[in-house]
DNA sequence: TTTTTTTTGTTACAATATAACATAATATAA
DNA sequence: TTATATTATGTTATATTGTAACAAAAAAAA
């Protein structure tokens, strides 16, 4: 079964995204006793701003000034919330682009890849087990025990396949 | 069907490794009228001096001199090499930890995925189409066209998980 | 040879990430 | 409630990875 966060390469009210995304995120924060803090919870609303993975210092610079202190936060702090999301498993890091970008299945556990475009960046998650099993029965085979998964494919998305094509 | 480069968990006589990898790195660049310059061949024997993979800088460091020049080999030397062997598929950058090893198959395309021990580093190339049928497939219904596919498997190699459950 | 192309040298710097320690805020125990 | 412990954030400095830009050298092609 393959399950997609298909709205990436579509036109969609992105706002009802994010909001759901926050919803899922502080319901998940609770039922693991996480603290979602106002800085974390900026952090993940700027990685939420679109379907594309977001730079660390991007977050940094788009962050601005904290609401409490009235000063820039800055990238230890950026850095900190990021992990803080990632263990958590609301936010994926895309490490071929040193970027993050928001999870659409955060309860499921290491079955996702990414489908990532080389000249928008627009990036799609996809959820399914049939990776996960290829992957484990080599792994089997080698002895060796699997942990994560990190599976990431560029490529053209639609719309640049198109403008790219035509 | 499966592919692996089983070596890289087991004892064994490394130096046949280097000497095979060499010999198909010469003969791919014959093939494809590349040159193998002593810096290339240099950079490429460092990377397969194991079954890790090694990081840029750690090349710099082990590289040591020039053979001709008698001067330090800088970082962009370094990289340059890297881009070549990898535009040749004679090696892989593994994003996940910014470094690079030895492929076992450089004339397959695309079909290829890592083993990698959280803890000692060790490496396990494997070969499969079995993962690109699903990511085509995935990538079919939403209309993305595949280029490059980066899968990385994080996880305990038998030697390290014998001696973490011991 | 002369010209063109490819490769390497060199300097400087951009981009990403973290260490280390101080302070503040929150939760827990007394 | 107050004291203590824990968690989160601020701040400075720096480590790590990677590249831009231009000069020089080497190799290939004309």
């Amino acid at each position: 079964m393959l399950a997609y966060s298909r709205l990436a390469y579509k036109d969609h009210d992105h706002q009802r995204c994010i909001i759901s995304a926050l919803e899922r995120a502080k319901v998940l924060c609770e039922k693991n006793n996480a603290r979602l803090t106002p800085i974390r919870e900026i952090v993940f609303k700027s990685i939420w701003s679109s379907h594309r993975p977001v730079g660390a210092y991007d977050i940094v610079d788009n962050l601005g000034l904290n609401i409490s202190t009235g000063k820039r936060i800055k990238a230890p702090s950026v850095y900190r919330a990021i992990e803080f999301l990632i263990k958590l498993r609301l936010i994926h890091r895309i490490a071929s682009l040193n970027a993050y970008i928001g999870r659409s299945f955060p309860e499921k556990v290491h079955n996702d890849f990414f489908l990532i475009c080389r000249i928008c960046r627009a990036t799609a998650e996809c959820s399914t087990d049939q990776i996960n099993n290829i992957v484990l029965h080599a792994a089997a085979r080698n002895g060796f025990i699997v942990e994560q998964e990190i599976v990431e494919i560029i490529g053209l998305c639609p719309e640049c396949k198109r403008k790219n094509t035509s």
